[in-house]
DNA sequence: AAACCGGGGTG
DNA sequence: CACCCAGGTTT
């Protein structure tokens, strides 16, 4: 007797490998609410699961809703991401958390169209959350996902390039089933972060071996296709650090560009115009010292920063012009706002360069 | 040194 | 639509 062989879908194969490997104690998998969700997928978007975790719990121990979220300062939401990058994500969150309250009750909304208008929410961010939390059938494509599809289907190209991009979202769609779409998008994550790794993939312990093309022609590398890369350029910059007793003045950066928001020390080209920065802020009498230089690297840039210390002989006096948002932080105290990892990193260092 | 990353913004 | 931008970590 011949009996027809069951088949084996995509999504039954990696739900069975869900069951038995994949994730399901993650601090934001229990009690699932679509606020948790939302804030780790967007923490996730950056950061990988270990680092995540601490950040998480601090977040939603200071604010346990999106009421709570939408009610705090901006400074306190940077704060609590200081060191995550990625900062306009956080004030993106806050904003949308804002619009929560506005638009929904304070509700996390629970249709597509309404969660994907939602600043930092895009296509993939709001399927997760409204299949994690809500069971609705929707795809993801995340950079999980991206990698597993584009492997198993063989797909070339870079997936920024929107063909590229189109073709992964055809068969993320196609591939979703019915049944337990929550767990299938969990495991799809799963699979990418766990087994279908950028480099030394765990093929053998992966439920789509059997019939992965690039598996088949040993070219996992390959996929997904890579950014053509360009060479980036430098630039260099001095960090003007005020210092008086045991204070450092840091002053708000504005809201759009680098550090966006953040708190950070004045910037300037050179000696020269650092002094007249100080001045316009009060600080007159000043000895300055230039500090060993050292590199930042952003993604499209390097930079150098000349952190340049300026100890105040006498108390600042009154600001001769309006600038930004200024304030003196004692440096021995935890300063609650948001500081990009450069600045922290003057701070820390700030007592051997006195 | 290079890869990575979802969404916003701009041309 | 095509391209650029943002920041810090991992490899």
């Amino acid at each position: 007797m011949t009996t027809l062989a069951t088949p084996s879908t995509f999504a039954s194969r990696v739900l069975a490998w869900f069951d038995e490997h994949g994730r399901k104690h993650l601090p934001w998998q229990q009690d699932i609410t679509a606020y948790k969700v939302w804030v780790s997928e967007i923490m996730l978007q950056q950061t990988q699961v270990s680092t995540v975790i601490p950040y998480f719990e601090r977040f939603m121990q200071s604010f346990p809703t999106v009421s709570h979220l939408a009610h705090a300062e901006q400074d306190d939401v940077l704060h609590h991401w200081t060191g995550l990058g990625y900062y306009a994500r956080a004030r993106n969150l806050h904003k949308a958390a804002k619009q929560i309250v506005e638009k929904h009750g304070g509700i996390f909304p629970t249709r597509f169209d309404d969660v994907v208008a939602l600043p930092g929410i895009g296509r993939s961010t709001a399927g997760a959350v409204l299949s994690l939390a809500c069971h609705q059938k929707h795809a993801i494509l995340d950079g999980n996902v991206k990698r597993v599809l584009a492997r198993y289907y063989a797909i070339d190209g870079w997936p920024g390039k929107k063909n590229v991009e189109n073709a992964l979202w055809e068969v993320a769609e196609k591939n979703t089933p019915e049944r337990r779409c929550h767990h299938y998008t969990q495991v799809m994550m799963d699979l990418g972060a766990m087994v279908c790794t950028r480099s030394k993939p765990k093929c053998d312990s992966c439920p789509l071996q059997s019939d992965c093309i690039a598996y088949a022609q040993g070219k996992q590398s390959q996929y997904p296709g890579k950014k053509p890369k360009k060479a980036i350029p430098e630039r260099q910059t001095l960090l003007v650090v005020p210092v008086f007793n045991t204070q450092v003045f840091l002053e708000q950066r504005p809201q759009s560009g680098l550090w966006g928001g953040l708190y950070g020390f004045i910037e300037a080209q050179d000696i020269n115009s650092a002094e007249q920065a100080l001045f316009k802020r009060g600080m007159q009498n000043v000895t300055l010292t230039a500090h060993t230089a050292f590199r930042h690297t952003f993604s499209h840039f390097h930079l150098d920063i000349t952190p340049v210390v300026a100890v105040l002989n006498s108390p600042p006096q009154k600001q001769v012009q309006e600038a930004q948002e200024g304030h003196w932080f004692d440096f021995f105290q935890p300063i609650e706002v948001g500081l990009a990892a450069p600045t922290k990193k003057i701070i820390q260092q700030l007592e051997h360069m006195l």
